[in-house]
DNA sequence: GCTGTGTCTGTAAATGTTTACATCAACAGT
DNA sequence: ACTGTTGATGTAAACATTTACAGACACAGC
């Protein structure tokens, strides 16, 4: 229609009333004569009125803005978190600004202006790692929630599965099919997930009776790559591992390749586990056993956390965990006859 | 220090001098004195001030905001393409905004609020499609940009490939292989990218002289079980292909394993090529040949045209393809022998 | 000494909302 | 007829910033 966007005052003048009339026949309806209302609706209507989201924010002192730091937007684990977390916002009238920070700390530390500024009301850590230079944490922090990898500070929220559990579990099947010598790929030394898993592993060998070997402890970062030189470091083994469990599924599917290219079968002769069921593990040859995490699950648990918190003030929860699920497919079996 | 975040007027009064100069001394530093400068810098510091980006986005109706609409979050395609668009955004000073629509029009039309409010600055369409509902584009459109799917809208900016070249160039790969009996494995009907390289697929047979088969395009969707399907459907054929050139790399990740499944072998018996070369196309047993897209640069150059456009008000170029790339890996091959 | 010039700073308007408070009319109860 | 209540609306302050404009001052040139 016109060239510059309408204000509310055009909007008021076209339906003859004060600009507060306007605003509150949008926000309390209640409070404006049903006639006026609809003057002022047609008014809108015809003038296409939206109004300035900068001066309401403004105003209210709230954006209705949710900033998520996402440590690898390519990695397709973070995806359905990310479509949980957004359809509660959506539905409860929050958008979402996605940040990623290829996990780099101080990309992480450029989001925190997004707060300090006002452009956001909260903050979704996905990064296990607090955005503020080492120890400098701000005397009143802002409402935020950390998912999936725990953060270690008192108040803050955290919504996420039992690794040490989850990883125990996966460990236990190996040993139920039979497997003794069963190695662990490790993430990042740094990260909790994989100090986690690799205490469930620990556990689950120790109530088996199964010594642990630390030569089957074998480095890996996440990456597909990792998996493949986990797996080729066989190598220098003289009794190497039946099974591999991995701390995540992209080693694992390094892991089934190196195997495959060395003409290992899986999983007659080795097994492999993954760990948190992304897209392709079931595409693999053969198909990836991985512990399902309830991503979606836990996007939208956290989005509702931190929205109460922001609403009301206290979280509803400060530490929640929710199922896993083992998911049995191809790459698990029998272990080799002894060797 | 305080609990209430401290505003340009604390700044002021602390520097003993008026916000305006406050202001300036940030903005405009040629324009005030050294040694107030130094004060306010000082006053600043001792404060925490960070400025409300609000206020000042309501005053200089600019946000520094661009609006992403992501048709799957979950799609590793899209991933780099984000990487592009963030670097060249944060580079210049904007904040990236990711929508995802999940494909549904409907999600992409409440995005456009983000628009008429004033949250952003402009938009990048990922989606293939303009986010208003048929045919009411607005009078004076935002500024945006197409990426991949090209638009059909007049002055409406477009960074993509040449997808019509690249099919050509891969279903010669296939050709040069041998191959005369090539299925395309299609996605969405509607959608631009598999028209254009069915196009492109239809061109190399033509020259090459191979009577085009309707029985050869093969349906799909862009989804792994598609891809399932589409190999699934070899059982009705009495002259079924010995090569598929699939219109991406999920429904050729489908294919293989559907091959795969059957006791194929590829690339002896059937060769499958792909189209994006995603992250797992190296990945499958065997690897997939595929036609890389740059697709890194794609969002760099998508970014740096927007913005141009958004600061100085024209695009620098209307239309822009960037070169592809054959990537040639295991699943392709030499024909099975005469049939 | 006056004028002009240049540098620095302050005043105040403008940005588009929401909402507390004031006003006003209508009307019921006495 | 006066008072009190209720409901609808307008007035204006507040939100935190940027910047056009004006004012003040120092200093050079005549």
């Amino acid at each position: 229609m016109q060239s510059k966007t309408a204000t509310i005052e055009d909007v008021a003048r076209l339906a003859g009333v004060s600009i507060a009339t306007v605003s509150r026949a949008l926000h309390h309806p209640a409070k404006v004569a049903e006639a006026t209302r609809k003057k002022v609706l047609a008014a809108i209507d015809s003038t296409g009125f939206t109004a300035n989201a900068m001066a309401q924010s403004l105003r209210l002192k709230s954006t209705r803005m949710i900033l998520v730091i996402v440590p690898d937007i390519g990695n397709t684990f973070f995806a359905s978190i990310l479509r949980g977390l957004e359809a509660v916002a959506q539905q409860r009238g929050y958008g979402l600004l996605i940040g990623n920070s290829e996990n780099d700390p101080a990309i992480e530390e450029t989001y925190v202006s997004y707060l300090r500024s006002g452009k956001v009301d909260g903050l979704v850590l996905l990064s296990g790692r607090l955005p503020w230079p080492a120890g400098s944490i701000p005397a009143n922090p802002p409402p935020m929630i950390s998912v999936c990898e725990e953060i270690e500070m008192p108040g803050l929220p955290f919504i996420g599965i039992d690794n040490q559990a989850a990883a125990r579990l996966a460990t236990e099947h190996l040993i139920a099919a039979g497997h003794r010598r069963i190695a662990y790929v490790a993430g990042p030394a740094r990260n909790i997930l994989t100090r986690q898993r690799q205490d469930g592993y620990a556990a689950a060998l120790a109530a088996a009776g199964i010594p642990l070997d630390p030569g089957l402890l074998l480095p890996g970062d996440f990456s597909i790559e990792s998996g493949v030189r986990a797996a080729a470091s066989m190598d220098g083994m003289e009794e190497p591992p039946t099974a591999f469990f991995c701390a995540n599924d992209e080693m694992a599917i390094g892991v089934i390749m190196e195997l495959t290219r060395r003409g290992l079968k899986v999983p007659e002769d080795v097994a492999v586990m993954g760990f948190d069921d992304i897209q392709f593990s079931s595409c693999t040859t053969p198909p990836l056993t991985t512990v399902r995490q309830p991503r979606r699950e836990i996007g939208e648990e956290a989005m509702g956390v931190l929205l109460d918190l922001i609403e009301t003030g206290t979280p509803p929860s400060l530490h929640r965990l929710l199922p896993v699920e083992l998911v049995v497919r191809g790459s698990t079996g029998m272990p080799a006859g002894t060797r």
